[in-house]
DNA sequence: AACTGCTTCAACCGCTGATCG
DNA sequence: ACGATCAGCGGTTGAAGCAGT
């Protein structure tokens, strides 16, 4: 249960909004989300905080196109590990799990040639 | 130029496992 | 032992941009 019962944004994130995550993380560290949108000053659940900082403002992220040697080293982890996408990106330093998993599904499931996104008629939730 | 379908990617949702009281 | 809460994960969605007609 998410404890914010104020108004939460939802949708893009604003540079404003960026610039005081930043701060804050920077400041008080990683951990503890569950305190860092009320620290921040944001009008945003953990989850979204959490996940921008993962994704976009931490400073190791590596932006741009992935490379050959990084496209080979993705599908040979996903042949080992399956759909783990944070075991994977935690072998490939500067990217992280969704970018792999949208790359993934976006460009190497026609490549490696998974039929589909995902196997016909897949439950939502198999594990 | 306008429309349409496709692709990409940022963000959200729902769930599980870990931890704590 | 058990319920509540939090962190983290994978799957999915939707908007924006692009390409083709």
């Amino acid at each position: 249960m998410e404890s914010q019962l104020v108004s939460v944004r939802k949708g893009a994130w604003a540079p404003e909004e960026d610039i005081l995550l930043r701060r804050c993380v920077l400041q008080y560290g990683e951990g503890q989300w569950h305190l860092i949108p009320e620290r921040a000053g944001l009008k945003r659940c953990r989850k979204s905080c959490r996940l921008r900082w993962l994704n976009y403002l931490k400073p190791s992220i590596k932006r741009g196109v992935f490379q050959e040697d990084e496209v080979d080293l993705i599908i040979r982890l996903h042949r080992l590990l399956g759909n783990r996408w944070s075991l994977i990106a935690g072998r490939i330093p500067g990217r992280t799990a969704n970018d792999i998993k949208n790359y993934w599904n976006s460009c190497l499931c026609k490549k490696v040639g998974v039929r589909g996104r995902w196997p016909e008629h897949q439950q939502k939730k198999h594990r």
